[in-house]
DNA sequence: TCATTAACCGTCG
DNA sequence: CGACGGTTAATGA
């Protein structure tokens, strides 16, 4: 058992708000959604827990709705991949809830989260009853496959310090806000988080995050990484010699949400 | 616990 | 050979 403990009292309004975001449920009133919500349950994880382990089996589809969530690979040498961060109104591993098989990674709190399960039998009941959301599945699901197919070919074309520059700007694509100085990755990340991202030791992290810190391009204060030259990072990624599509890392549009900072492409 | 530095060492082009 | 990057260890915040 791997899961935190389970709250019975019904979704709050905080929950709810950030299910009718899940861009799964696009398209769907918000009554439509208040009904899904009471037929879940909230979850509360706290921070370093587990909600689900790669290999387990998938117990229905895991929407954030408080924290933030670390998906990770565990490889071959004991070493954890880290996929990525997902924050709240994200589902988590659609694809192994959808085809019923064991979850693909494993999903783990880094701060204290809260998560709605929705139960793997009322799936093909939303699908029935509300045909968008197969639409938004099929979205959603395009989007994952791309993001791995670009997160492989990084890994195999790209040397160390490439991978770090390309993990960075991910981050900047998914959590990026421009400041005065340039733009900001609006969440803690240690160079452990870098590390594990990027798939190289926390050593040559910080030896490639600290050479760009002597050189101006990025500064760090209190694990909130500042990046005052998006082009030099561009530079050190060699992102003019690749065409990967790397804009699926930013969050889906979505009408008067706030914007996140975009980085320029070419 | 996280960040940093440095010495060391194996692999590969 | 030499660059790259992982390993190990020591240290400080």
């Amino acid at each position: 058992m791997t899961l935190g403990e389970r709250s019975g009292s019904p979704p709050r309004e905080q929950t709810l708000a950030a299910l009718e975001r899940c861009h799964l449920l696009d398209g769907l009133s918000q009554e439509q959604v208040h009904k899904i919500a009471a037929r879940c349950s909230v979850h509360h994880v706290p921070a370093q827990r587990t909600v689900f382990e790669e290999g387990d089996e998938s117990r229905g589809l895991w929407v954030i709705t408080a924290g933030r969530v670390r998906l990770q690979h565990l490889m071959a040498d004991g070493r954890q991949h880290a996929v990525g961060f997902r924050t709240p109104t994200t589902a988590l591993d659609l694809a192994a809830a959808l085809d019923g098989r064991p979850y693909m990674e494993t999903a783990a709190a880094v701060e204290e989260s809260e998560l709605l399960l929705v139960p793997r039998d009322l799936l093909p009941e939303l699908a029935r009853r509300y045909p968008v959301t197969i639409r938004n599945a099929i979205a959603s699901l395009c989007i994952d496959v791309r993001q791995r197919d670009i997160t492989t070919a990084i890994a195999a074309v790209k040397d160390a310090r490439e991978r770090v520059g390309c993990t960075l700007l991910q981050l900047v694509r998914e959590f990026g806000r421009t400041t005065g100085r340039g733009v900001r990755i609006d969440c803690r990340v240690t160079r452990q988080d870098i590390a594990a991202r990027a798939g190289v030791t926390v050593e040559t992290a910080i030896r490639t995050m600290s050479e760009l810190q002597q050189r101006g391009v990025v500064c760090t204060e209190a694990q909130i990484v500042e990046i005052t030259d998006v082009a030099a990072v561009r530079e050190l990624a060699r992102c003019g010699s690749c065409q990967f599509e790397c804009s699926v890392f930013a969050p889906a549009a979505r009408a008067g949400a706030p914007q996140a900072a975009r980085v320029s492409r070419r």
